[in-house]
DNA sequence: GTTAGCACTCTTCGAATCCGAGTGCCAACG
DNA sequence: CGTTGGCACTCGGATTCGAAGAGTGCTAAC
């Protein structure tokens, strides 16, 4: 039914169509793309593909373009990655190194270097406190009825809240209940961390002891927000250079869908499953709003534990073999720097 | 030179290409703003408007569009603020209330909410931790190397950073440098304390004090980083609405502009000098990228202290009446707010 | 000082037109 | 049977042209 030379047309219209933003034509094809085939040889391929759902025509009297299906069958058969340079590949490893050791604005430096190196949007998913293992947490008295609760990770995570509380507290008591606490909680995750404290409080709920109440009562308090994961957008203004979205209302609704973190966090939340690079090609991405675009994402580790996400998102036409190798070296590179950075 | 007259026309102009964005015409003032003057005389006006640089014409046989400098006096002489009405006024207390203790959290509330009752797009600048003055300082030790360092100001802010040090330090070392840096420095804004500690480290080269000498390292590397200031933007997407900004081209330098952060810093800085709102239209902003937007922008305080700025920036053809009490209402509210919160 | 009239300018919009790119189909060829 | 050249056809994009409309400045009269 599909043959090798159905591959090869193809492939050299997703690359053209990649290059040039205009649809291909049977004669381009045969030209410019050493095929030794007449144009009219060509134009049956083109039809048996466009039958099979992978090219589409604008219009009747247009080239071919790929569809997202045909996009697909490309990137899972048909591309061959393309290396960096080893200049680019300098200026990775230059951006991404250990100039900070807070996770937040090295993901913001990545973030950046990815829409320069790439002229797409690029996106970090910062690692979610929920999906860690409790290693500690310290109070420290703020104002008579205030507390700064801290809370580590094993992995290094710092997050920090204040919570309001009835009876004030001594430094020392707050000791106390933080050495309690975290003897009490340590290894578990934070999301099983929340759920055992309310359970322990409904247990001993005429708790006798007035400080381990509090205790209770803190940590509870201290997760109970959402800690809804942090999403780094950076230069979404990229999105405009693309031809394909010279429109202002496209314009528009992408970049209210970018500011829409929520729904990004889903999306990126999906690339966290498992390892190596996703991607998402146009009507494949679970969000609505954004169907006109790709994403190209592969999560970051520390010592062997994905944390998050780093990635791009770009118009489907995009330089998928050169995307994917730049996505990827660099989550490998902050991996690395993250976990060096903890050893 | 200039009489009342005068005056009640170029009223008249900018509030009709407020709301319509096109160019007005003698005729249009004439009829719909209740002169009792014909189109003839009118124009003679507005050639003198012309003439003092208020208004300008796009083209030839085009009405009258005003200048920045025509906007100027309409902000500063002639226009009357708007009231909002009861709903927004319940919205804005809605939004802005004691949600959280986060000042972040409720900053970024604020943004939401100011894009959402203004079609422009809102800014809010983020407390510097170096204009405050420092309460206490906290470390606990996380790994051998690594020491989290826990800075709280007097106004309540919270910045956390972890710092490498060279020989480990058990946490009763790091409780006394706490408490003693704490008494040192307290008091103290955060620029003076860091230059305190740099000349202390200097005086007393050759420390005997081991432990002395750590905690002054510490504290210095606490404070090394710049710590710039946060800008959060809200509503981007928003400035796609305006006719004005139809081009792609613009959009898309308006966008890059947004996404410069340290600009934006720079620009709403100098809203932080003192009370009130302050406006910028289109030239008049120290900023190349976006002297075609104007900023209104209102500081906001805890317990009297001016700690940021919350504000929209939208075409220079923007309803200034009504954007005024708007932020005004938001910033006061927002001010209210936090300094309950701390009391 | 104000106004009506008028000639003039300049943009906007739609219709008509042309051009080129590309297709599908068909008949012929090796 | 696969391949190819030829051909009629389609359709979008650019260009041109003209009419319409909005608004101005000027001048003469009130």
């Amino acid at each position: 039914m599909i043959n090798a030379r159905h591959h090869d047309v193809l492939r050299a219209i997703v690359q053209d169509y990649i290059r040039t933003a205009e649809p291909v034509g049977s004669r381009t094809i045969s030209r410019k793309h050493g095929f030794s085939l007449s144009p009219a040889t060509i134009r049956t391929i083109m039809a048996d593909l466009e039958e099979l759902g992978y090219v589409a025509q604008p219009h009747t009297s247009a080239g071919r373009v790929p569809t997202d299906k045909g996009y697909r069958l490309y990137v899972d058969s048909l591309m061959d990655p393309t290396p960096l340079s080893p200049a680019e590949v300098e200026q990775i490893e230059h951006h991404v190194g250990p100039t900070t050791t807070e996770v937040e604005d090295l993901l913001k430096e990545t973030g950046k270097l990815l829409s320069a190196l790439s002229p797409y949007v690029a996106v970090a998913l910062a690692p979610r406190l929920t999906d860690n293992r409790f290693q500690r947490v310290e109070f420290v008295a703020l104002a008579r009825d205030r507390v700064l609760v801290i809370l580590l990770s094993d992995t290094g995570l710092v997050h920090h809240k204040t919570v309001i509380v009835e009876e004030s507290l001594t430094q020392e008591d707050l000791d106390r209940i933080g050495r309690y606490l975290s003897d009490l909680l340590r290894g578990h995750t934070l999301k099983e961390v929340r759920d055992l404290l309310v359970s322990q409080m409904a247990e001993e709920k005429a708790l006798y002891d007035r400080l381990l109440a509090q205790a209770l009562r803190l940590g509870a308090q201290a997760l109970a927000d959402e800690t809804e994961a942090d999403v780094y957008v950076a230069g979404a203004a990229r999105i405009a250079d693309q031809p394909e979205f010279a429109d202002i209302h496209k314009m528009k609704s992408l970049y209210a869908a970018f500011e829409d973190k929520s729904k990004l966090v889903m999306l990126l939340t999906e690339c966290m499953r498992n390892e190596g690079c996703h991607i998402f090609i146009g009507s494949e991405i679970p969000m609505q709003a954004i169907q006109e675009l790709s994403v190209v994402a592969s999560p970051y580790r520390r010592r062997g534990q994905i944390l998050g996400v780093v990635g791009v998102m770009g118009p489907t036409r995009m330089d998928y073999g050169r995307t994917l190798t730049l996505v990827e070296t660099t989550a490998n590179l902050l991996s690395r720097c993250l976990t060096e950075d903890a050893a």
